[in-house]
DNA sequence: TATTTATTGATATGATGTATTATATGACAA
DNA sequence: TTGTCATATAATACATCATATCAATAAATA
């Protein structure tokens, strides 16, 4: 639980049940929604609004990373220190983390030859994984 | 505007006219919001309702390709039948579409690595610009 | 423990986009 | 060219995801 005080943010029930709630997490990914739907399934009592506002709060934190996928809601998953980048099953739903030096380089190879400081990228990659095949 | 008879759409003054601001247009990439604005400016009375049903349509149809960048709107561009991905200026906003072999190479080897069957990606780099710089 | 300040939760509001439906219009036959 | 009819339009209601408001509440600390 440092990583409310080193933010700066009192540690009250909600803000530790949440970040518990990721770091014992059974998936990688949780929706608001997700997360307000779990906390109640566990019989803790939390706003919706309060979930918006904490999972804000640690994205602005860095203790969670925050992803727009297709399809409505954003998804949050721990800041890890580790980028990757996603494949996703347009079947079901499975997220697959990945890193790859040779796309990372490419993709500074091209922001360069358009002249562009190349900051941050969106790689997301959607396919249809073994099992639903 | 052979375009639309060939998807069954009616040759209608909304779809005419907005169907032309894509193919004059000065920029690649309009939001819904844009086109209706756009429309207003030079005095086309059409409905903002109106706009986003057709530019729905045009990508049913494979006229228009819809991204979903950062930042709430969607935009759409036209199909040119060539895949590119895009590099956006943090600062100005400018567009860079660009093509690399490589780098779809690369994507194909990762999702083949991970039992996947690609079907598709989304990739956005964001970056600074030379003028911007 | 009392005081202060941040946090919570219910709900209103906002932003983007879709559904509904009465009216208007394009396509086509005569 | 005009009449008929199915489709399209436009205004607005609705849906979805998320943020702002604010009175009540809880955490930190003297």
């Amino acid at each position: 639980m440092k990583e409310l005080k080193k933010a700066g943010l009192k540690t009250t029930i909600p803000r530790v049940t949440i970040l518990g709630l990721f770091q014992n997490a059974q998936k990688n990914h949780y929706s608001a929604e997700d997360v307000f739907t779990e906390l109640r399934e566990s019989n803790h009592d939390i706003g919706l609004a309060t979930v918006y506002r904490v999972l804000s709060q640690f994205e602005q934190a860095g203790i969670l990373v925050k992803h727009n996928f297709e399809g409505g809601q954003s998804v949050f998953e721990l800041e890890t220190g580790k980028h990757h980048d996603h494949l996703i099953c347009m079947n079901c739903d499975k997220i697959v983390e990945f890193y790859d030096p040779e796309l990372e380089a490419g993709q500074q190879r091209v922001a360069k030859a358009e002249g562009f400081e190349l900051e941050e990228h969106n790689m997301v990659l959607y396919g249809i994984c073994s099992n639903c095949r």
